[in-house]
Formats: C-alpha cells, sequence, structure tokens
DNA sequence: AGTAGTTTTTAGTCATGGCTAAATTGTAAA
DNA sequence: TTTACAATTTAGCCATGACTAAAAACTACT
C-alpha cells in the first residue's frame, strides 16, 4: 500500500481506507449528500462502522467531519480517491483489452487489485493502453494529477424515438444487469436505433444489430447515449 | 482471497497466511529444517509471532506443528502453498512479459498481486501466456494441480572453463543482485562462455557478448547453467 | 411546543495478528 | 552431570476495525 502520495499522510491508508475514500467520492460526484447512512449503505458495513472510519479519516486530515452532518474530502482525501480510482478503472480496461475478461468481471477483479498496483505498475498500464480516457463502462479515467474528463452523453430514456444512437456509457457495475446488456449486444459504443418510447416511463424498444429487445425505464436511465453520427 | 480451496478451509486465509505456507514451502524445497529461527528470519516477523502464526495454522491442518520441531506442510497446506506461488511466478512472467516490467522489479509487485486474483484471472494470465513452464528468473511455475517442474541446469561455479554456457536459473531474487546482473547483460536464456574459474573459490571470469566480466564465487554459485547447445 | 420516528453517535465487545519481555526447553561444552 | 547459551514458547500488551446494543440528537408531524 505505498503510494506516491504517502509523503503527505502520516500512518499507511488499508485498503477499506481507501475504498471508504472512493466510495466518498463517488457519491459526492453523483450529487447524493453524503450521510452516513448513504455511506455505510454503500459500503456495506454498520452505520456505526461508518462513523468509526470516517472520524479515523477526519483526523488523518483525508475528510470533514461534523458530527450529524454530510462527510465531505478534503483536497488530499480527494487525491487519493482519484488515485484509487484511476487504478480501479485503468485496471477495468486492462483486464478487458489485455485478457480479455468479459466487461461484467472486471469490477469484482480491479476492486481487490487497485489497492496493492504500484505507480510503476500503473504507469505501466497506462503506457500499454495509450493513456486511455474511459474504462469499459465509459466512465472517465481520472488523469495522474487527479482531472477527471467530462463524459458526454444523456440518458436513452431521453432521447428521441426513431433516431440512431451510439452507447457511450452505462451507469452501473451490477453483474448481472451487464451481463444481461451484453448478450443484447449492447457493449460501449455500441450502435442502436431507438424504435419507441412509451410514454409514462415505459418500457423502450430498441434495435440492436437488427434484433430488437425491449428495456425497462429504468434500465434505459442507465444508458448514455450520444446521436450516432457524434464522435 | 476467496480462492478454490477455500472449499476445504475452515476461515479465510490472509496475505500473511498465505505467504507463511509459501514461505515454508521455499524453505523445504530447499532442504532445509524449517525451524522457528529459520521461517521468522524468512518471513521477517519475529520468532513469537510466527510461533503464533504456525499454531493457528496447524489447528487448521495446513501444518504440523510439534513444539521445537521443524514445520511441516499438510497436503493441503501443500496445496495453497503451490497455488499461490503458481500465481506469484506466472504474475512475474507477466508483468515482464506483457509489461516490460524489468526482472529486478517483478517480485515485490507480484509478492503483493498473489493474494488478491481470481482463479479465472489466474487462468486468463496462464492463457495469455501461453501456459508457460518457468518465470523470469527461471523458476519453475507450479501447474494448477500441484506439479512442479524440474528445472535442469547446475551452477556456474562447477561448470567447466573454455566453454559456452546458457543461463537457465538465477537463485536469487534480490533486487541490486538482479539488477547488476541485468547490466552485466545476463537474464535468462543469454550465453556465455566461461573463460576462467580461480581456484579456492575465487572469482570467475565470464564473457557475455563480447564483454567479459569478473563474477565472486557467491554469484556464481546462484547462476545456474547448462552448456549452449543443450535445449 | 410536544412527541414519535429516524438517524447518528457512543459505549463496549471481539477477533486478528503483530510486538516485547520473561519463562522454558533443548543442546553442547566443560 | 552440571552449566552456559541459544532457540523456542508463553504471557501479556497493543492497534485495528469490524460488530451489537443503547443513548443521544435531529426531523417532522400533530
Ligand atoms: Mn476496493
Ligand atoms: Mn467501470
Ligand atoms: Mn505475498
Ligand atoms: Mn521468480
Amino acid at each position: 500500500m505505498t503510494k506516491n502520495y504517502s509523503s503527505e499522510i502520516a500512518s499507511p491508508l488499508s485498503s477499506n481506507h481507501e475504498d471508504y475514500l472512493k466510495a466518498i467520492y463517488i457519491l459526492e460526484a453523483r450529487g447524493e449528500q453524503v450521510t452516513n447512512s448513504v455511506l455505510s449503505d454503500y459500503i456495506g458495513f454498520t452505520p456505526a462502522s461508518a462513523t468509526n472510519m470516517v472520524k479515523k479519516l477526519s483526523q488523518m486530515d483525508l475528510v470533514i467531519y461534523r458530527p450529524h452532518q454530510a462527510v465531505s474530502l478534503t483536497p488530499t482525501g480527494r487525491r487519493v480517491a482519484l488515485e484509487i480510482l484511476r487504478h480501479h478503472r485503468l485496471l477495468e480496461l486492462f483486464l478487458h483489452k489485455t485478457l480479455d475478461i468479459p466487461w461484467d468481471s472486471v469490477h469484482e477483479e480491479a476492486e481487490r487489485l487497485e489497492h496493492v498496483i504500484s505507480e510503476a505498475l500503473e504507469d505501466a498500464i497506462a503506457a500499454s493502453l495509450g493513456y486511455p480516457k474511459v474504462d469499459p463502462h465509459g466512465d472517465p479515467i481520472p488523469t495522474k494529477t487527479g482531472e477527471v474528463g467530462h463524459t458526454p452523453g444523456h440518458p436513452l430514456s431521453q432521447a428521441k424515438a426513431g433516431r440512431a444512437y451510439r452507447l457511450v456509457r452505462v451507469l452501473s457495475q451490477e453483474k448481472e444487469r451487464l451481463a444481461y446488456l451484453g448478450r443484447l449486444g449492447l457493449s460501449l459504443n455500441v450502435e442502436l436505433f431507438l424504435r419507441e418510447q412509451a410514454p409514462f416511463d415505459g418500457p423502450v424498444l430498441v434495435e440492436v444489430a437488427g434484433v430488437e429487445h425491449a428495456l425497462a425505464a429504468e434500465m434505459a436511465a442507465l444508458l448514455q447515449v450520444v446521436p450516432a453520427s457524434a464522435k
């Protein structure tokens, strides 16, 4: 767990410390108020454990903690979160492209690997992939200096019927969901044609590689698309 | 740390548990009596910690422990050790071949990665490398079923002067030593010519790629070679 | 404002696995 | 066979970070 940020952080961070920071970052980025229950739900530990950990992170100046308030990251905490997130997404893409691991399995694997790769290995992976900008789900890969690119696109549920789109991001890491999409032929950068959009949040009819499929409204809301012609 | 051996092992093993088992395997394989001090020296924890851990491993039926006697692995313990060793050596080779990580850096990296890769990833790595038999240092890679190939060769210190040899194994993981050998052009499968072997365990003169170098006797003892013509 | 219900924190427990220091055991020389 | 010394084990301590249960604090409704 020796990292380049170790220079500014007293005690070394465990995998769980890192996962907490990453969770806070992701929840903040979603625009949610990171309350204790939101956080503990997300990470899968009890609320008491979350409070406990958040207090420790606050002592290390990685988060701002005020009792009964939402937590937030300090600049250092954000740097650490982004470093782990960079590891995670680089690893997902590497596993997928270099070792043909299916896109619905890379998340789990990266969840463990992200905590143990060195900076040198991170760099080697980035170089071997040609310094990519997005992971296999279209999530932006933070740069070494902590910039996070903005991903274009809008939910398929808000797209207009009778037009062709390209899938640029899937807002889910759920294995079963991704596997299902994969079976429909829907993976990153695939083109689809939006046949019909049922009103009142009804299902969506799409055509992928000449085959028509119906998608639940909630599913369509997770699929970010751009017009097919757009880069 | 979910592994395929989890079926037969009650509690999940931590990275350290796995490193202890691997250490015992390696020390046994070297022909050493695995006493508590040998083991604690090797793993870098205090003797008291080693006793403690060995007792726990013994309760899990992974080692045989009798007070004041050398420890040894049970069949299950050996299986676990070989699984981790397979991970380690596959990872070393993968990092070296696929990501160009120098042979003197792969050990450290693999030491952490070996504990967190899934069986699926292990298989994907093995497949992508064409099911290799040895790692970048010539150490044999155990098979999935736990067989360990026998590596040919004998120490350069016991070779005859005036003949050509090929380096097939280096019995060291020391970063500095490997880096030095690398600088001399000595890496796996490289050919060398043994010019002179000084008596009384004196230095050895070798020619590598047309350049002559003197090696300490202890260094030459770590280099396993075969006659240059031999496959 | 009072109260019910929810969220959060506190208090206290436990397992893990390192450590040091002291006690014990084993070995080998006198 | 005693004695010295090294190796090993035991005992006890500590940090970590999960947990449950209880207390406290917020929120929202009457
Ligand atoms: Mn993780
Ligand atoms: Mn992803
Ligand atoms: Mn290890
Ligand atoms: Mn090796």
